[in-house]
DNA sequence: ATGAAAGCGCTAACAG
DNA sequence: CTGTTAGCGCTTTCAT
């Protein structure tokens, strides 16, 4: 059986409260008591049980953090930010992945196999105002991308309207007219991917560029696969854009494809903007020009507000009022809008 | 504060006892009782507290999962695939990533933030067989990977040597006679990387063809950057492959990055191989020939050997031997070796 | 500076 | 079929 507690009293001859007092470096202990029961310890091979310990303390230092797909190397790679910040805060991470659906993104954030979870960090895609308004629970929630909620929940999000407009103002810099929109909703009214659709006609709008409705490619996904397939319906059709802002990296990535298919050469004959800044993006055959959000800063926002919260009730403080945080971004331009860079190996 | 079962007993005027029947569908309750326990749960908004749940059961219904690095596709892959093996049995996954560093290794296998994991998936990279030896805690550990350890934990991973043999073979069926292994590690007698490189001498010398050191590059990681690296350095040294056998999917995408860059044409100058089949090699602009392995297949047989082992302790049953797992592997043709291929959108 | 005892919320014997 | 009770291993007053 395990070792406990009262074990490593009873060897060292102390009583629990001491010991308790040496595993949680407790300033009042005297050194030969600490040594004594150190020993002990050591010879026991005692491990602390943690479960117990957060029954007793009310707090598990575990937080959740759902994201629609780790396939999505934008997720995967924001994930590992988030491990690594919120390691920094002792805490660990528990990750779900909710494959975009509605009904597992309510399951997430009711908790549902949680009450291990002090808090949550979730990226919504389908999860409506409704469903969060009627959450239960009272963990910490802080909620990331482009979602907008109007309720009091923390909000870690860039700015995708400007983001958006940046990429497709770069195209309109570049010369191109025919601008395609890869990635909306079948409807373009709502939400997710629709601050980059907006974006997207508010620039050609203030650029005086006519915005086509037949150059607005829709999608049910957001993978490479996704991108590919709009983008061959959209060639079949008869349409020929010379620019593409793509919602995400993995949309463009695959677009790319389907045209290096079909011949078209980027970014000659199209030029491809993206969105995300994941590393493959950087290695393709041609870089891909994309918006890149600053993942650190989201991950150590995310982190630190689910952690402030919990802090704070802690210490009874009055709860802080819901913010809106948003992360900076760059564009940063590779050679599917410049084109052939100097050699970088 | 937080209703708890006791104040649901009050509220339906029974026994806590009664309430934890209803709550665990405990078969020999009357629907009557049933019934207006229920009520009592939904009015109180009651939610079980899952700490208590698993201090007072000694398990915690989470399994953990330590891969190097979640940047890395084929981890955030398996990552996914674990996560939904996981909740078929009902059990929720803590994801770490540990870079790949030894230490990290160890401290994850130690347990080390640990003791709220019932049982540890552990892909290990710099992990030596004595700080395996050297590991206190007694949860369930399953090991994946190429890595071998004399030690009694079971161990999940494809025939390596035998994929390997079967890239190179096709290389070789290619009438490619110069090919380079990129991603071995500086002493190549040694893990990780190990047994492709083991695979790529043997299926060289099988064939009659001599095994040149200066067409094996070295890395000191495996990711894009590390392949283009080893590439410029391969190429800058002077030598010119005919074809290259990659570690994996990334270090082949990285190379052919560089490969591009300088004029060199995929298939015809070199023909490329993977290893992994991570969803970007599908939509590379020349797509990656690969060593597939059955990633669903090594989710499932891992987390069915915690599982096993965990189910087995609870029946008091001896515990069952180490088991080498060999899932299966299928080499996928691309364009990185047979050239252009027809449409596929 | 250390000890004794209570109890976090739950499940599992054991009664009835 | 339902109620009583004793802990799971730990932290935490309250004493000393």
């Amino acid at each position: 059986m395990r070792v406990s507690l009262k074990d490593v009293a009873e060897r060292a001859g102390v009583s629990v409260k001491t010991v308790s007092n040496v595993v949680n470096d407790y300033p009042h202990v005297t050194p030969a008591m600490r040594a004594r029961v150190q020993s002990a310890i050591d010879e026991l091979g005692y491990r602390p049980n943690l479960t117990a310990r957060h029954l007793r303390k009310g707090r598990t230092g575990i937080i959740g953090l759902a994201v629609p797909e780790l396939g999505n190397s934008y997720f995967a790679e924001l994930a590992g930010a988030v491990i690594d910040a919120a390691a920094q805060h002792e805490y660990t991470v528990l990750l779900d992945h909710t494959q975009g659906q509605r009904e597992q993104e309510i399951l997430v954030c009711q908790g549902f196999r949680a009450r291990v979870m002090d808090g949550l960090i979730l990226s919504p895609l389908e999860l409506e105002t409704e469903d969060l308004a009627a959450r239960r629970d009272d963990a910490p929630l802080v909620l990331l991308g482009e979602r907008r909620y109007d309720l009091p929940y923390d909000h870690i999000v860039i700015d995708n309207i400007a983001a958006a407009r940046a990429a497709v103002r770069h195209l309109l810099a570049l010369g191109r007219r025919r601008i395609a929109f890869l990635g909306a909703r079948r409807d373009h009214s709502h939400q997710p991917a629709h601050l980059r659709f907006i974006g997207w006609q508010a620039e050609l709008a203030a650029s005086g560029v006519a915005v086509d409705d037949r150059l607005v490619a829709t999608t049910s996904g957001w993978g490479h696969e996704d991108g590919a397939r709009a983008m061959a319906e959209l060639l079949d059709s008869g349409e020929r854009p010379d620019g593409v802002f793509a919602y995400n990296d993995l949309v463009a990535l695959g677009a790319m494809r389907v045209m290096f298919e079909r011949g078209l050469r980027v970014p000659e004959d199209i030029a491809v903007v993206g969105f995300d800044d994941v590393t493959e993006s950087r290695y393709a055959a041609v870089t891909l020009t994309t918006v890149s959000p600053d993942k650190e800063a989201i991950a150590r926002l995310a982190v630190e507000s689910v952690v402030g919260r919990l802090k704070g009730d802690q210490n009874h403080e009055a709860p802080r009022a819901a913010r809106l945080l948003q992360p900076g971004f760059t564009l940063v331009e590779r050679e599917s809008t410049l084109g052939r860079r100097p050699h970088s190996f």
